[in-house]
DNA sequence: CGGTATCCAGGATGATACTG
DNA sequence: CAGTATCATCCTGGATACCG
């Protein structure tokens, strides 16, 4: 998912929303510098390591465009880049943690599936 | 983004969160159900004019194997088909509001943005 | 270290037409 | 109405090579 909010001019709330942190990476991302902040890439890599390391770049250059998150650059040998959750982007909060809530839930819920067909079975 | 967690073993709260509500448009069906229910295909279809019908059935299809939706046929001509959010699909009423509420105050960020260069203009 | 460039493959998405 | 089938396109992923 691209931004586009750019170039629409009429959104919900719900799609300008989706429209910047729908990427496919981008809630993990997020997640990531909500633990620890700021990050370098490599140590987003470990937190993330189904990702490839092309992907998380423009899932980064993304939300850096979209000032969810911002870049520093040292100008050292070898290089360093930090990340960083920017203003708007800390209020993501909410949003990860609901989701993570969810998730607790909904593995619950699945255990409880599991037992139920267990019993089914007797 | 495909169900994944019948095939994998280890998830955190997030990653199994995200392979069930990660899909393209999946925030946005739950965010209809959650404004109206049941609510039959063509009014999902109304509610998101900018997904085609194949994906919204497709994606639609995801949620009902998750158990996030319910799909009751009703075998009448011309056929009757509604969804309705489940047990554990209601529970995400919270990530939708907070998807909602950021993207509000994402929309205020940006407005603030545009005054700001505006003036830096003058 | 933190990228970029390229190629290739597969899956996700979209547009359109068609059907029971 | 609620889909399915088909074809085309875009997004994503993996591997590899290379650079400042």
């Amino acid at each position: 998912m691209e931004t586009q909010y750019k170039e629409k001019t009429f959104f919900t709330s719900k799609d300008l929303a989706l429209s910047v942190i729908g990427g496919r990476w981008k809630i993990a991302i997020i997640w990531c510098l909500l633990q620890q902040s700021p990050l370098r890439l490599s140590e987003i890599q470990k937190y993330l390591p189904d990702v490839n390391q092309r992907m998380l770049i423009r899932q980064l250059r993304e939300l850096e465009e979209d000032k969810i998150i911002t870049r520093y650059v040292y100008p050292v040998v070898p290089p360093k880049v930090e990340y960083e959750l920017g203003e708007i982007g800390l209020l993501l909060e909410p949003v990860v943690t609901s989701i993570c809530d969810w998730g607790d839930n909904f593995r619950e819920y699945l255990e409880k599936d599991v037992n139920k067909n267990q019993l089914n079975k007797i």
